[in-house]
DNA sequence: CTGTTAGCGCCTTCAC
DNA sequence: GTGAAGGCGCTAACAG
């Protein structure tokens, strides 16, 4: 059943057909005959082909995004958000997962290309990314969401994680910590290395004492959490009374180290992680978590590519958003005398 | 740069760039002029139209899903998988949120068969879809996974809710308690009439009391399973010593109102969730909870889809997956005399 | 307001 | 082993 057939059983040209079931153009149509050809459409159970339609049109109302891993929970939402925003203008995500891997994302990438979709947002960058995603971005609008570029002029929307890094450090300063430790993520993914600056540079210049290694995990998992504390207790130097880890999930790998050293927290030793993840208040103790507004990330990334695609060529601004800590249990001041 | 201008170039015709191109059709043509129209293609950075392609071959490598809620935790492992199973024959996901609304689902369900993608996974059908999926499925194959469609003769990948209910059951009788109640989910959801089957029958059969309104959540959120848990705990008859959660989110629901009335658990009251989310091992009380392999029933879900591709017509069999109990620390023997 | 024409870029015959 | 031709279903441009 095509558009040809429904013309022929009305007496029509086919373009009226089309131009009658497309409500942007069914004004160009006579108002009695959009009513007969919509029933007729009906009557014989015809569906346009998006397909058809799009190689002709040049542009298939899909947006393709990339990301590092499906698996980690922090990306649902992103995803929601993005489904969001692009169900206004009807148009759906192609999902491609990297497993953060680079040569899959630059493989991704390029099929999304010859899938022509009409923009690509990208969740899940590292570093070495970035000449793909720019080649990429001389064909289609490239939005590079939640994990950021330094340097790069991609459109952005993402989080400030360097002022999410202060925070945390601010926080444990201010109840009195001045033994400072980091469970950091991986160094070539944006987030990790803002998270890890911030911190630092704040404890800098609160002058405390930032007791840890050159480690960092080689993805932000529950077990490199547990890794990390590890090794950081193991050192013979003072343990630091407070420690930072770069999400919720090495926060829990940490906290699992803790208790089965006997520490505990927060009595023995302060934990901040970073996310805010879903059932994290209720974990025991209730963690203290940086907030990552993963939906609101998703939705602006999702708006910016409709933008983008609205207005070839012209400028449109990135956003950042601004984090927040939740404060609970995991973080209480030091020991007197430790 | 299209197939014509590759061609153009090296003075042979389209055709043959085409089949060069195509791994499964290069073996029809000269290694040489293979190499030749690989290296031009490259060089002239050709990328094919896999719209066009899709057009003329009428296949889309492209797989619908269609879920309820991507905000939802535990959906995201399922799509991992299905993701994971299409990654195989380079197929990609495209996503269709219904926000659990049986008429956005139809509207998107049409709206893929238009995309002419070449099947359809629905992860999120109610009751009331069974029709349009039905019809949907003489177009183009549909795979019914998670949410049932009991009588529904459609391909489906489930998870035995009933038996996981059962087991709920069982392991709290077995711990010596004789008042249960349940904090059911929606009852148009198959996975939710299947648990509270599952949960009463096995009740009914140790001949335990089941303390319960014939009350249940509106949706499966934390916020139901805490209204729930009030309406429960205000009813002026004995208090049930253990109560089943449909799932953990209304688990954590309840936790809140439990603590809110000073009721400590597991000691004034046992609690069995259910999903085994992520971090749920790690609230306090670590959650007893049955456990549901979202990522497994996706990945199956995802490799069902392929074969009913391949094999267009001919009858592939469904899988149930069977679930296992995860007892931890929210779960214990009611108080004596109680 | 409606019809005619001409492809979008590819792949699959069929012919040689 | 390669070429020529045709058409997948739709819509934009141009006439009338």
């Amino acid at each position: 059943m095509t558009l040809k057939d429904v013309a022929e059983h009305l007496g029509v040209n086919a373009s009226t057909v089309s131009r009658a079931l497309d409500p942007a153009k069914a004004h160009l149509v006579n108002a009695a005959t959009v009513d007969r050809v919509r029933a007729a459409a009906q009557h014989l159970g015809y569906r346009g082909d998006h397909v058809a339609g799009s190689l002709r049109r040049r542009a298939t109302a899909t947006v393709g995004v990339v990301v590092g891993d499906l698996a980690n929970p922090f990306i649902a939402p992103v995803i929601h958000g993005i489904a969001r925003a692009l169900a206004a203008e009807q148009m759906l995500p192609l999902i491609f997962e990297t497993q953060d891997d680079s040569e899959r994302l630059a493989w991704g990438v390029n099929h999304l290309l010859s899938r022509r979709v009409d923009a690509i947002i990208v969740a899940g960058a590292r570093f070495g990314d970035r000449r793909v995603l720019e080649a990429a971005s001389t064909v289609t609008p490239v939005v590079v969401a939640v994990r950021g570029l330094p340097g790069s002029p991609l459109p952005h929307v993402l989080h400030d994680d360097r002022a999410g890094g202060a925070l945390a450090a601010r926080h444990l300063i201010e109840l009195g910590h001045t033994r400072l430790a980091e469970l950091r993520g991986p160094m070539d993914i944006g987030n990790f290395t803002a998270r890890h600056e911030g911190f630092r540079d704040a404890c800098r210049d609160a002058g405390v004492e930032l007791v840890s290694g050159a480690d960092f995990g080689t993805v932000p998992s529950r077990d490199e959490g547990e890794r990390l504390a590890r090794a950081l207790l193991d050192q013979a130097t003072d343990h630091p009374t407070a420690v930072f880890a770069h999400n919720d999930l090495m926060a829990l790998g940490a906290l699992a180290e803790f208790r089965s050293r006997g520490l505990s927290c927060p009595h023995d030793i302060s934990l901040v992680g970073y996310n805010d993840s879903p059932t994290i208040d209720q974990v025991d103790p209730p963690l203290t978590s940086v907030a990552y507004p993963g939906a609101e990330v998703g939705e602006a990334a999702g708006s910016l590519a409709l933008q983008l695609i609205a207005r070839t060529g012209r400028t449109v601004p990135g956003s950042v958003f601004h984090p927040a800590i939740q404060v609970r249990a995991s973080t209480a001041p030091p020991i007197d005398g430790s």
